[in-house]
DNA sequence: CTCAGTGCAAAGGATTTGCATGCCG
DNA sequence: CGGCATGCAAATCCTTTGCACTGAG
């Protein structure tokens, strides 16, 4: 298993690399590390978190570079409903999928929806984008409600 | 016009009324205000809008009264890309709707999704809360992209 | 040697809170 | 009168920025 998941990150860490070249950035030792906990992870992570679980990171630079692979494309920033941001890896990267907030602990967790309903969401977008101005790059469905934690 | 205006506006106050009441809260002069500028705008305002809108209000009282009416149930807070909170009334005091989030510039319009979209949500929604330990309390679809005006 | 990346500390900015005053009940 | 609501200003806290240092090419 250790060989399939070292494939996985390999070309995964190529895709990034790409990426970020492509906005004239380096992919360096930190930003190695960052995309490997969010690889890791199955849920989004706030700057805190990325802190506890990498002692060795300085804040300021954690949130510089995830700015910068935010930039690239590579990660993608989730808002919930406490203050903290949080950070995923960009779902072209993983799969696509959506969020369970919890409104208690602000706390996410995701989960994939049926292929019908991605259908037809699909449909439901492509109309609005025809009936009003509105160019729509991304769609992003979150349950709120109390995780089983905090239940 | 007025006249029909007015009698909406008076059973939602009555009921916004009732809600602080069950917090424990009053329905004050400066809090009927944030409730008549939620109702005549179309999309969820920021606290600077509200204060530009209306000159006389203090930014604190404003921030301590939207949490007040959002604890009872009357207002409903929006996150979305920029660093700003945005306020709307409670859906069930208005009608269930979705957003479209401009990445440009943070600004949120309001649209309908159809009846066959909500249908087929609900029943994801219904799926996930019997698979997983959470259980959701709303949904949020909202649509990212690029509004009309930034386009 | 050059220049981007990093770490530390200080600054920024939305939001919250303390406290004195005013007003509703 | 009593207590919550309000306004002002100060404090908070996530996030950003300035600056000197380090390391890769």
């Amino acid at each position: 298993m250790a060989g399939t998941v070292t494939t996985m990150s390999d070309e995964l860490h190529t895709t990034v690399a790409e990426r970020l070249r492509g906005v004239g950035q380096r992919y360096t030792r930190q930003r190695r590390a960052l995309v490997a906990l969010l690889v890791e992870s199955r849920h989004p992570l706030s700057i805190p978190d990325v802190l506890v679980l990498d002692r060795g990171l300085a804040q300021s630079s954690v949130y510089r570079n995830l700015a910068v692979l935010t930039q690239a494309g590579a990660v993608h920033r989730v808002v919930t409903t406490d203050d903290f941001s949080r950070y995923e890896l960009a779902e072209d990267l993983t799969h696509h999928h959506h969020h369970l907030i919890c409104s208690a602990c602000g706390g996410v967790e995701d989960f994939t929806a049926s292929a019908q309903v991605e259908r037809t969401l699909a449909r439901a977008i492509t109309d609005v984008s025809t009936t009003t101005g509105f160019t729509p790059e991304n769609h992003r469905l979150d349950l709120i409600g109390i995780c089983a934690t905090c239940a």
